[in-house]
This record gives structure tokens, sequence and C-alpha cells, in this order.
RNA sequence: GGGCUAGUAGCUCAGUUGGUUAGAGCGCGCGCUUGAUAAGCGUGAGGUCGGAGGUUCAAAUCCUCCCUGGCCCA
């Protein structure tokens, strides 16, 4: 059996070979299977969503998942990768309203939530066909025929369960939030639509600088020392319409503030006013310094100040000022209301650095004022429920309008229209007529309402950038919405606690991103309005006062038959298919039971999930049978304990509550599987991109926390973003994205794999260049091939199949000991960095050792072994040591290249026998042979690289080729082991660089100029500022000196007054120069070379020059290698005479011929003229039969 | 605006606890080799380490500020 030869190997088409061979042997399968009872190692896929078309970044995301559950299975554990997809969400819908032409408006007008919901269903599985190809080109190892659905029942079923559990637990609950809304909408918007282009714009707005009048109390006192009238805060709106709402004022604790006695602007009246330092500029021009506040007259445009004293804000925290526009009074914590606290948001950037607080209308507002206990500022409905002073259109609630119309009559502002009580639109969303020459916007209205009760200090108009909504174009507003939440916070410590013992690649991501992101957690909101997800299973009175969570389909049926039973329903659509309903339930039933009992009483296969569940599905229910989408369970109407119909609470939930539910609902848990789910739960190992730190990463970390007081995940790899070769964005619309199809269709997924992984580590950001793919093919793939196919074609010629007895290391070569040496070397090494989730340091220790140890060196030095003479035992040795090497660096690889890797093993192994495995990937990771690794061996041939080096160098500087041979090398020995080093290794050197002998220079007294460098390391711990004093010294030493410090092993120099003592080890000694000799060195090694070229020396030049000649002429007349020759060179140059004259024997063995002879004349037309540099040379050969 | 991250040769990247000549591959120039040859090898040029301050005897490395790109958040 031969090893296979490959004439030009293509690299795709190669892949795809390999690919069909592991579907028809069942590879994967088999990689799972035969680790069944060793230890797992759990890896959870992160589901993509199947809307759009694969990228080149998913290559690269796929691939770092691929390699790291590939090297597990090396390692021996078994590593099950169920596939999964993310089926809900915005992205989808929008794209199908898109698709459409409509708007979320349509939908359940124009267009049934039935019908869109099914167009959801079809989109988002529109190009699984394409992501399952990929997957399987690229070669990502991953179950894709039994992957978890998140739009399936039994995965929504699972979401219910896991949300009731958080329902009882008291993690869930209904408040509300600050949140983008659109008043023109009707809408709240989210984050993804306010990123719309367009949606920020340029606007002038009119912000108000208001007076915030301090109460004087004990705290306040300091500040009534000297005031001119009454003291006030100043603070900054560009939000006019929120004052009437005002509740707190923030100032930031460490900035700094000043109290300035003035004149109110608009008044005249004398006051006293704090605001931040840093802003006194912008408010009292540094002209009016000087002026007297004594001689002010009102009307003056020169208004004086005086900066009284100086704060920091601390001081100001906890002071009490009177309510500015008092319309409302807060109905709750009113004793906490109209004080100062501190902010952590608050800057002196613009402003008075001190920032009016208004809880409804402000996320920063919200926050600060829930961690003070300050209450809003709301009015209650008949049903008690809480309203914002603004309402759902955009306008003033009456109670406010009422007081604005007041204020209108009482300062005679004119209008372009009289206004009512129910006019107070806070921005222009009745289309008014902004032209009219008297339109005052509220704001503006509010404004002169200020100032002329002497609450205004500055009016002006503000530009700035304002989000606005993307269909109507009308400004948005934060508004709070009612939301339902998980309390993520009452485990906040938890979470961080869990944190620290997650292993993050790169460490950053979980200490700084993910670990601020946990420091500032805020309740997790995960009510989203939209169609398509995970409904929300909760159902409610409409009072409120009554509500269920649901948590199974089991206890949606029972609650339903109560339902029909109180009449508030007629049919039961989870009986549909005419089901034998199972357990009904009872009143007991309905509280005792828990889910893992119903479970465990109900399921039909513990693990059965290859099964497809039609009939009797779980728990006796036909799960394709009804949808728990809307708008069916909308269609559901519970009956209250009390009697009263509940509805179901109208919000879905957040998709990323999905995804991070996979570890439980991928497996139907908590319903069934309970043991399945135990023995995968926390995964050891994810990956997926940076920007799933809030995403994916927070979710599943903060489920796991909360329903199993665990990590969700050991081990986790965020990585970066894949960029075109410019560093910019890829997309589809700039027409720089890079199709994952063609390039692994050009190149084939090996290279393209090894190109990610080696040329950046993950996590950093990957400036992909397909040029980059054809460098990694050429200098690693193709060297590879290469060093294959060398060895191939002579093993093929010597029939070596690596039988019999291995030849014990110890009595191989000193270079097959060297490679054995360094590829065990590599074996550690690669194993470390696996483990440590660093798949690039891995793939470069591997590229660097096949390219310039095993092929460059390795291979190059020895070539001659392998096609001179017969099979002997040194031959054999230079086969098995070829042959482990190959194979060793097929399995190494074989995470990242799985394809070219496996076809390589298996070249290998199928002639040679040595393993069975029917795949590289069923192999076990190499163990390391500590014994075998030599540090002297490996340092020793690192020394003949460099000599080598150094001898190339001198040579070419001196324009002598390779091929003359020179007499010798002289190296200044600096100790004993350099010698012994050597020594090992001087055949080596001599034969690679073409001279004849290698001396050594023991005694270099005299002979040898030194150099002498200080030991800046140490000598800087001892003398400190005194270190340019002693190196100065230190490198005026003469060649004395040196050689005198040698000898002695210490030198005594002066620094200042004193002398010290250097020892040996204080400084660096080194030959720099032999005079009379060509030098080179480099570090502590230095090379001299004799260039005479002797008589001798020109002769055996000249027949190596003879021999290149003819080989050259062997092959290009098409000569097999091992054809016999006779050959004629005529005569006529005395140099060629005397060459065959003296190296007849040398030219002919080398270029195998019989016959080597000079002759007098040659005719043109059997000769050919060789160029041998300054002369011709004609020559004939024949074969010799 | 905040957090994280990157900026080192034309390009892609290394660079240890700070230690004095800052490295590699590709590309480029020059050359070698010709039984691995649609290959291979050597050698050379090429750098104000993003900028400015600071700490230190000594800074690509530590600190501060700034600039540019990226991601996430507001």
């Amino acid at each position: 059996m031969k090893y296979n030869e490959y004439k030009q190997l293509d690299y795709a088409g190669l892949a795809e070979e390999v690919r069909a061979y592991w579907k028809e042997n069942r590879i994967f399968e088999k990689s799972v299977e035969t680790r069944a009872g060793q230890p797992t190692f759990v890896f959870y896929e992160g589901p993509p969503s199947a809307n759009g078309a694969p990228g080149i970044h998913h290559v690269m995301a796929r691939a770092v998942k691929d390699i790291f559950c590939r090297y597990k299975t090396l390692q021996g554990f078994q590593v099950q990768r169920k596939g999964g997809w993310d089926t809900h969400g915005l992205p989808i819908e929008l794209q199908v309203e898109k698709e459409l032409g409509i708007t979320k408006e349509d939908i359940g007008k124009t267009i049934s939530v039935e019908d869109y919901n099914a167009r959801c269903r079809e989109t988002v599985m529109r190009f699984k066909d394409k992501w399952d190809d990929l997957t399987e080109r690229m070669g990502y190892w991953v179950d894709l025929n039994n992957p978890y659905i998140t739009f399936e029942n039994e995965y929504i079923e699972s979401n219910w369960a896991l949300l009731k559990k958080l329902y009882d637990k008291g993690f869930l609950y209904k408040g509300y939030t600050i949140q983008p809304y659109s008043p023109s909408d009707g809408t709240g918007l989210s984050s993804h639509e306010l990123n719309q282009p367009g949606c920020y714009k340029e606007v002038k707005d009119t912000s108000i600088v208001a007076q915030f009048k301090v109460t004087k109390d004990s705290k306040s006192e300091f500040l009534f020392n000297n005031p001119t009238g009454d003291v006030y805060i100043l603070a900054w709106t560009t939000t006019p319409w929120t004052l009437p709402s005002n509740t707190s004022l923030a100032v930031g604790d460490r900035i700094t503030y000043v109290q300035v006695n003035t004149f109110n602007p608009y008044t005249h009246k004398p006051v006293s006013v704090v605001l931040a330092r840093d802003l006194v500029g912008k408010y009292f021009s540094e002209k009016n310094k000087g002026l007297s506040l004594a001689d002010y007259k009102p009307g003056d445009k020169a208004i004086p100040f005086e900066i009284v004293q100086e704060f920091t804000g601390k001081q100001l925290v906890g002071l009490r000022y009177e309510q500015l526009m008092p319309y409302l009074q807060p109905f709750y914590d009113a004793d906490k209301a109209f004080q100062v606290v501190a902010g952590d948001f608050v800057t002196t950037e613009d402003g008075t650095g001190v920032v009016h607080t208004s809880p409804t209308f402000g996320a920063d507002d919200f926050r600060v004022a829930k961690q003070h206990g300050i209450p809003a500022l709301t009015i209650k409905d008949e049903l008690g429920n809480e309203l914002p002073t603004v309402d759902r259109r955009g306008k003033f609630i009456n109670e406010i309008g009422v007081r604005l119309q007041e204020g209108v009559a009482k300062y005679n502002i004119k209008t372009h229209k009289p206004l009512g009580p129910d006019d107070f639109y806070v921005k222009n969303y009745t289309n008014e007529d902004e032209s009219h020459p008297d339109y005052k916007t509220t704001d503006v209205i509010i404004s002169i309402i200020l100032k002329e009760e002497n609450k205004a200090f500055k009016v002006e108009k503000y530009e700035h950038t304002y989000p606005h909504s993307w269909r109507t174009d009308k400004p948005i507003l934060y508004y709070p919405l009612d939301s339902w939440f998980i309390k993520t916070t009452a485990v906040k410590q938890r979470l961080i606690d869990l944190n620290k013992t997650i292993n993050w690649k790169p460490e950053s991501t979980g200490v700084g991103r993910f670990g601020n992101w946990l420091e500032n957690l805020v309740d997790w909101n995960l009510s989203r309005s939209r169609y398509w997800g995970t409904p929300l299973p909760i159902w409610r009175t409409e009072e409120g006062d009554e509500e269920i969570c649901i948590g199974s389909v089991a206890e949606l049926n029972r609650e339903i038959e109560r339902s029909i039973a109180a009449g508030f329903m007629t049919e039961n659509p989870l009986r549909k298919a005419g089901q034998p309903v199972q357990n009904t339930g009872s009143e007991d039933e309905h509280q005792a039971n828990t889910l893992l009992e119903f479970a465990g009483e109900f399921a039909l296969s513990p693990t059965g999930t290859e099964e497809p569940r039609v009939e009797n599905g779980f728990g006796g229910f036909d799960y394709k049978a009804f949808d728990l989408h809307r708008p069916y369970v909308d269609n559901i109407i519970l009956v209250s304990p009390s009697g009263k119909p509940m509805k179901r609470e109208a919000d879905l939930i957040d998709v990323w509550f999905d995804s991070g539910a996979m570890p439980y609902a991928q497996w139907h848990y908590p319903l069934e599987n309970k043991d399945v789910f135990e023995a995968s739960f926390p995964a050891d190992f994810i990956a997926e991109g940076v920007d799933q730190t809030r995403g994916w990463f927070f979710t599943l970390h903060a489920l796991a926390v909360m329903l199993e007081d665990s990590v969700a995940f050991k081990n986790v790899i965020a990585n970066g973003l894949v960029l075109d070769k410019n560093g910019n964005k890829m997309s589809k619309r700039l027409g720089n994205a890079v199709d994952p199809f063609e390039t692994i269709g050009r190149f084939g997924p090996d290279a393209t794999r090894w190109y990610m992984i080696v040329n950046a580590p993950p996590w950093d950001n990957l400036k992909f260049n397909l040029d980059g793919v054809t460098e990694v093919q050429r200098r690693f793939f193709g060297t590879l091939q290469n060093t294959y196919s060398f060895f191939a074609l002579y093993a093929n010629l010597d029939g070596f199949t690596f039988e019999g007895e291995e030849i014990p290391v110890a009595q191989r070569t000193e270079s097959d000991r060297w490679i054995i040496s360094r590829l065990n070397t590599l074996v550690k090494e690669v194993a470390g960095y696996f483990d440590d989730y660093d798949p690039t340091k891995a793939a470069r220790a591997i590229q660097d050792f096949v390219a310039d140890e095993l092929s460059n060196w390795y291979v190059r030095l020895n070539r001659k072994r392998f096609w001179k003479g017969e099979l002997n035992q040194d031959k054999l040795a230079a086969y098995q040591t070829l042959y482990t090497c190959l194979e060793t660096v097929a399995k190494l690889a074989s995470p990242i290249a799985p394809f070219y890797m496996d076809r390589l093993f298996l070249d290998l192994s199928r002639v040679s026998g040595r393993s069975q495995a029917e795949s590289v990937h069923l192999e076990l990771f190499p163990q390391v042979q500590e014994d075998l690794i030599d540090q002297d061996l490996e340092q020793r041939m690192h020394l003949a690289q460099t000599v080598s080096s150094l001898v190339h160098s001198l040579r070419k500087k001196q324009m002598i080729k390779v091929r003359q041979p020179l007499s010798r090398i002289l190296v200044p020995i600096l100790d004993e082991k350099m010698k012994t080093q050597l020594q090992g290794v001087e055949d080596l050197i001599l034969s690679e660089v073409n001279v004849k002998t290698l001396e050594y220079l023991e005694d270099t007294t005299g002979i040898l100029v030194k150099k002498i460098k200080p030991n800046f390391k140490r000598l800087g711990q001892v003398f400190g500022p005194k270190l340019k004093l002693v190196a100065a010294q230190i490198q005026q030493m003469s060649q004395e000196d040196i050689a005198k410090m040698e000898r002695e092993g210490f030198f005594e120099i002066p620094v200042e007054d004193d002398t010290t003592v250097l020892s040996r080890e204080d400084v660096e000694i080194m030959s720099e120069d032999i005079p009379g000799w060509l030098v080179a060195s480099e570090g502590a090694l230095t090379v001299a070379l004799d260039i005479t070229i002797t008589e001798d020396l020109r002769l055996e030049g000249m027949a190596r020059e003879l021999v290149n000649r003819l080989q050259n002429l062997r092959k290009d007349s098409g000569l097999e290698v091992q054809d016999k020759i006779r050959v004629f060179l005529q005569d006529g140059n005395e140099e060629v005479a005397a060459a065959v004259q003296a190296f007849g024997g040398y030219i002919s063995e080398e270029v195998q011929a019989v016959e080597l002879s000079l002759v007098p004349s040659l005719p043109d037309a059997e000769a050919t003229v060789l160029d041998m540099e300054g002369f011709n040379l004609p020559v004939r050969i024949e074969v010799a039969r």
C-alpha cells in the first residue's frame, strides 16, 4: 500500500471529499458516541437567527466554538453539541413589516395577527438551509438534526415554567420604567427604532435655568450668612415642561459649587444663587466683576455679582427647597420630596452643575429618585392607578392645564388662539401653526410664568440633538410605561460574586464590560409590546387585583377547564384535536403540584428528543395541535379565585429571555429531562461575539443565578468583530462584505479557519483580508503538504510502512532527537494554549514548528538521508522521525484545520496501520513524553542555526557563494558548556555552510577585541540613581581592564568619592572583533570566517559547479533519479581539467556517472553548452544502459 | 457623555515582573539553491512604538490628559 501522492492539491475539493467521508461514516456522531461514559465537556450553542444569510463573521465565531469542542473530544471528553435556533424578536418582525410594506399599526387591522405571525414563522427559518450548508462546509460540528427552536411550544412552555419559578420567588413584578415613547404614534419605541437613520435631529428648544428657593434649616444655615435676598439653587433644563413634576435636584458630590450674590436679570430683585464654580463664567461676565452690588439700579445692563463662598456638592446634599411650581403634591413619601441628592451623572459640561430631576420623565431621574426614595409627582385615576402629569397624547393633565391657563391670563400672555386647560401639549403634537406671530410652545409659556414669578434666572434657546419618531418625525418623550420586570437587583451581589468565578477570555470583558454592567445593574425589563415572541404567561383581572402566572400547558389546561365551567370560555383550544385530557386538576393540585412531579408522571421518554412529538406528546397533549403564540393565547380568558375574568397581560417577553433560557428549555426542562439537564449544567464552555455581553452572556448568567444559584458557564470566549481589510465594518450596503461560501469555495475551510485563528486572537477585531488566507495557505499548508509529499515520495520508493520495531530515540541521530524534542515541546505548549482557551497561540506554535523547524531545518538538513542508499537503520530512523512529526502535527492541528488534518492523518495511518481510527477526530490528543525533551539539545541546535546564519551573512558580504568551500570558521569560546554544545553540532554547521573546519578559540586574551556592557537590571537594583555613573565607568574600561576582570572575577571602579567592586555577574562581556578576520556576532556569540580560497578549495568549488550544472542537465533531459550516465566534457579549460583530475570521483558519484571523461572536441549537434560564469563548457551526457 | 478595546516597519502581528541594539511573517532590494523545484533558503533595507506631559537611574511597557478607529451603553 502506498502513501497518497498529490500532484497539485485542491484544498477546497479535498475538504468536500472529507466532508462526504465524515457524513458517510458518521464520524461526528461517532466522535460523541465513542466517548460515552467518559467525563463530559458541556458546550452551549448560542442560537443564531436564520432570517438572514450567514456572513464570514459567523465562520469566525463558529470556528472558535468548534476548535474547543474538537480539542476536548481528542482529550477523551464526551462533547454533546445541540444546535439551536433563535426565532423570535423585533428584527424578524421588522423584516416582515418591510417585506409586506406595512407598519406595526396595520397588524390586527390590514393583516391579522395570525397571518402576521405565520409570516414571521416562515421568514425566520428562511435561510436555514444556507446556514446548515455553511455549518457543514466550514466543518462546524453541531447537531443539526435535533436543534432546539425557540418558537416551538415545548420551548415556550419551558420559558413559562421558568417564569413561574421566578414569579413564585417574587422576582417578577409589574412596574414602570422610563422609555422612549412617541405620543404621535401612541407607542413606545425600541432602541433599535431610535437608531434608525435620521432619528436624532438638531432642534432648538427653550432651556431654562430655574431658581429653586432654599428652605432655611440647620443644614442650609451656611448659605444664609450674608445673602442678598433669598437663597436659590440654580438648575438647568432643556425640557421646561418637566418642571411642574420636579421633585428633587441632583448635584455631583465631588463638584465644587459657589454661592453668588447678584440680581435676577428679569425681576432685578436681589438674589443669592448656588451653582458649580466652573460654570460661573457662563452666567456672570468677567467685565462686571468689579461692580458694586450697592450701586446696582433695576434695569442696569451690567449686573454686578459677588462670590460669597465655595463648597463641595456634598454639603448641598440633603438641603430642602420650595416646590417650584406647586400645582400638584406627591401623594406618597411627600416628606422625601424637594430635596437635593447626589447623582453620578451630574457634570459641569452644561447648565449649572445642578440637574433638575423629574422621576417620571427621565431615566437617570427615575433611577436616582428610586435610590433615594424620592417620590414622583403623579396623580391617581379612578382605579387608583398612578398617572404622570402628561398623558399619552403628550398633553398636560387637566390639573396642570388649569394652572397654566391661570398663568396665561394673569400675566397677559398673548397666544395664537385661546388656550383651555386641555390645550397644553408639551410638544407640538397637534400641528399648530408655528409661524403665527403669537404662537408659543408650552415650554415658552412656562418660561414666561417663571420669569414673572422670579423663578427663572436665564431663559434661552438651546440647540441640541433630540430623538424623533421615525414614522411621524415628531419628538419623542421619555415617559413612564408599564412593564414587567425581573428583579435582578435582588441578586446583584450574587451575580457579581459568581461572575468572579468565570474564566473570561479576554479577562477585561469579564471584569470590565460585564463586571461594570453588573455593578450598575437595574431590573431586567421583560416586556415587549410586539406580536412574534414568547407571550408573558400572566393573566390578570381588569383591576389588577388578582392574577395568575401559568407555568405549563397542563396548568393552563386546568385553568381553561375551570374557565369553561365558569362560562368565560366555550371550548378548550388545547383539546382541539380531540385529545383525551388528562388531569383536569383539582383545587389542591392547582396549589400543590410542582412541575417536576407532574413531569415525572407523564414524561414519555426522559431523553427521547429524537422522536417527533406528534400524538400523545408530553403530558398527553398534542403539541402540534395548538399554538402558545399570539393571538391564540390572547383569546384565553381565565377565571380568578373570586370568579372574575382574567385576561392575559398583552406583553411578550424579551427575546433575550428565550436564549438565556436555553440551558433549560433546550431539554424541555423543568417539565422533563431532569437528569439530562443536571448532567449538562452549567456549561464548561461557550463562545459568542462580545456584543452579546449584555445580551446572551447576561441572560444566561442572570437566569442561572436566580434559578439555580450557579454560573451558567465556566469558560467563555467573547470574540471580536470581523471587519474588512481596511478595518471598516462589513456591510452588504457598502459591498465590502466577504461571502463565506465564496471564500471557503476558493481556499477551502481549513485555510480560512486557520487564517482567522492564527492572525489575531479571537477577542481582537479581525481585519479580514483574502491575501492573508493566501499567505496562510502557502506558508503553512503549502509547507506542510510539501513535507508530506517529500515523505510520501521516498517512503513509497523504499516501501517504508512503519513496520517492525521503532528505533529507540536514543539511538537516532542528533537532528532526529532534536526534532522529536521540539515536537514534544510543541505538544506541551499547544495543549497548554488550548487549555487556556487561546487558539491563536496554539496555531502560531504549530505553524512555526512546521515551517521553521520541521521543514526548513530538519527536512532540509536530512534530505540526503531519505534518498541515498538502501533502507538501512539510519534511513529507517529518518522515516520514523518524520512520520511521527507529521502524524503528531495532524492531531495537534486537527481542531483548527479539521478537514486537511484528517486527510493527512488518514493518508499516513492507512499505510502504516499505526492507528485504526477512522478519523483523526476519533483519536486521542498526543501525550507529551517529557523524557524526550532535551533542553541542551534544543539550545545546541539553536546555536547551530545562529552560527550558520552568521556565516551565511559573512559569505554574502564577501559575495562568496555557498558552493565555494571555505577552510575554517573560528568561534571564541566563552565557557566550557558552549564548547561542548558547539562540538555537538559542528558537523551540521560545517555541511550547512560548506566550510571544512570549525576551530575554537579558548584563550582569547590579546587576540579578541572585547566589549563590555553593564547588566542594567542587576546594577539598577544596587545603585539606583548612581547607575549612570557606574555604567559610564564600565563602558570606559580598556581591553586590559576587561581581561583583568575576566581573570580575577571582579573589578574595582571609582564611584564618586568611593570605589565599588563589580562582580562578573554585574557585566556582560562579549567578543566584538578579531583583528584580521571577518567577524559577525549576535548577542554573546561571535563567528570569524577565514575567506582565503586556496587552490584546492577553488578546484573543489569548480567541481561543485560542475555537479550543479550536470544535475541541471540531467533533470532538463528528463532523466530518472536512478539513471546512470556517461559524461563527456570538452577539454580546453585548465581549471575544469584540474577539477576533474582532483575531484572526478566526487563528481561521478554525485551525478551518478559511470564514466566521466574529457574529450578533445564535441560536435555541436551532440553538445549542450554549460554556462560556467566566465566561460562556456560544451558537454554531452548519455544514459548508460 | 460613560465603560471596554485597539493604535509598534508599507501590510498583518509578537514584545515577559520597566533594563539600554524593539522582533517575526508577508511585501520590497540583493543573492543562494536546483533530486521537496509551479518549491526551497539566505541576507539587507525599512520604526520618533498614535500625540503631549509625568514617575524612574532607566518607559513600547507604569500614571495623567488628548487624538483616531471599533464595540457596548446612555
